[in-house]
DNA sequence: GGGACGGTTCGGCGCGGGCCGAAGTGTTCC
DNA sequence: GGAACACTTCGGCCCGCGCCGAACCGTCCC
């Protein structure tokens, strides 16, 4: 269980655990990003994300003189969300920036690579409806000629997953269909980001895009 | 993030880690034993159990002069099995006798409530031959059949799920369906523990059992 | 070249926490 | 009652680590 202490010492930290927070929309941020997200001095957030790179939480890509991360992948993404589901939502903002903040985040949001918050739900919901996936969101096999009609191909990655949100406290879709419709959406201008950070939401030709294929 | 980072932090000691690696076998144990197991005083495992059992992760079942400890349920179980999982196997034993023990694991062990090791894998390759399970694991139509005729009865908890073996590095069937056989296998004595701990091994009537069933 | 800027390295500070042994509490068994 | 035993509490030790500011290195832009 050497493993086990190790990876969670790296998250074992409110700074880098609210790193591994804020990078769980799936993007890529520079380390003073972070270390402003964090509260914490440069050279503090430096040693951070040095630590949890060799650790295999973060990859980086260094461009120019800034420093990219983002999560290494899915799994860790995924593991995140487990040990968040268990947890439990932290106490609530405070102040009322932060507090819309919050909202628009709970109404919209990107959960590493697949949407989430009211409009994940909302997509679950309607997928649920026209059988693409079961209650449990295992994909049909209509499912999967209604997915392959969005350009969908299957691949080594699990098809679908049950990620739960940790605003709603409801399941929603993960998985490589999910992620592939989150793709699909933003390609086609449906979903677009707002603000300046993880929170989204339906655009109006969105909006139009569901109905006419019977999401909502 | 902050539950994050203390639910992290209480995983992110060698001695907590060792413990609740130990309490992964699904059984209660006692301070002592655990306090053995991880090479610590009886003092210090009493303060890192009280930590655990307040941190959520542990349930504690006074009796006597005796403190039993288990784990707080299969959430924390699944929590366990993916953060190992992420981390991957530890470095191997060093003395002939921690090899022999972990040769006995190997070969068949329980993962909290379900079979794992080489014996897990055979079941679960039983059980796709047989097609109870898909690939997959999860559970099909006639596989409910199946299982209904050894007592299933479905319940709020995941029907089926695909635990990481970390020995074998494939994946065994846990969740309801998982858990329920392995119960039944031990009321008709088919599997039963060898030695201390937590490995197990199928007796001469399992091995007529599983053929009977089609699972060997 | 010079200045602004992102990031890194280093030294030093202070706190938290893991560990133990000793002493104390409650239980079991004789 | 007395002894053995499981566990807990407490005091004290020490190491690790999270933090910062200062100095430094590259890059970008004028």
């Amino acid at each position: 269980m050497e493993g086990l202490a190790q990876v969670a010492g790296l998250l074992a930290d409110r700074t880098r655990a609210a790193f591994c927070g804020a990078l769980l929309d799936g993007r890529a941020w520079t380390a003073r990003e972070l270390a402003a997200h964090a509260g914490v001095a440069a050279s503090t957030a430096s040693e951070h994300l040095t630590r949890l790179v060799e650790g295999g939480l973060l990859v980086e890509h260094r461009q120019g003189r800034h420093r990219y991360v983002a999560l290494a992948g899915p799994h860790v993404a995924e593991l995140l969300e487990s040990m968040v589901a268990f947890a439990g939502p932290d106490a609530r903002p405070r102040s009322l920036r932060a507090s819309s903040a919050s909202e628009a985040m709970a109404r919209g949001r990107t959960c590493y690579d697949h949407l989430a918050g009211q409009l994940g739900i909302a997509l679950r919901s309607g997928l649920v409806g026209l059988g693409v996936v079961t209650a449990e969101l295992a994909v049909t096999e209509p499912g999967m000629v209604w997915l392959k009609e969005l350009g969908f191909e299957p691949s080594q990655r699990q098809l679908s997953r049950a990620c739960l949100d940790w605003t709603e406290r409801v399941p929603h879709l993960a998985g490589a269909a999910g992620a592939h419709l989150c793709r699909v959406f933003f390609e086609r201008g449906w979903v677009r980001r707002i603000g300046s950070g993880r929170a989204v939401v339906l655009a109006p030709a969105g909006e139009q895009g569901w109905r006419e294929l019977g999401i909502v």
